[in-house]
DNA sequence: GCCAACGTTGGC
DNA sequence: GCCAACGTTGGC
């Protein structure tokens, strides 16, 4: 059991569109990064739970809790010329980009904000990667002591 | 909108 | 293999 923090902008995907799907249940696709595709392919096991971060908002930080409910898959939005994460360099015969299956477990009863989470990054949250200054990954893992510390706070 | 950080691309 | 140019991320 491992645990994970997905990033995405909730103008162009929320919580709300989460809550919304069938199954509470999407596709996390169209992550382009080699290191945040590892994770997705290789790593990523059903059962894990993720926390929900919002970026690029008037208020960055984790919104929600989600759950790996589908183990790393070629991301068919890189074969579709339409879509705005194609990548031609992707070969369906051997893929270059992969993707997870995600359900909302549960929204938590407030934000917990990047500014908080900040407030703890010498202490209980030391070495967490989402602090890590420069740090750009749209995936990334949790300890499960910065988990709970973060749990703690809600 | 700015800009630092940093990944990718491509000429050499 | 080096590295400058360029594009993207994401907080502020």
């Amino acid at each position: 059991m491992h645990y994970w923090l997905m990033k995405t902008e909730p103008a162009s995907f929320s919580v709300e569109d989460l809550a919304a799907a069938p199954r509470r249940t999407t596709r996390w696709d169209g992550v382009r990064n080699y290191q945040a595709r590892n994770m997705l392919r290789d790593q990523m096991q059903r059962g894990d739970e993720a926390f929900l971060y919002y970026s690029s908002t008037d208020v960055p930080g984790i919104v929600a809790i989600m759950q790996i409910v589908k183990e790393g898959y070629p991301d068919v939005t890189a074969f579709d010329r339409k879509d705005h994460h194609y990548d031609p360099g992707s070969d369906p015969l051997n893929p270059r980009w992969f993707m997870v299956d995600v359900q909302l477990k549960r929204r938590l009863a407030r934000t917990i904000t990047l500014e908080e989470l900040r407030a703890h990054a010498r202490k209980e949250l030391r070495g967490m990667l989402l602090l890590r200054p420069g740090n750009r990954l749209s995936v990334t893992p949790v300890e499960a002591a910065h988990w709970k510390f973060i749990l703690s706070l809600e």
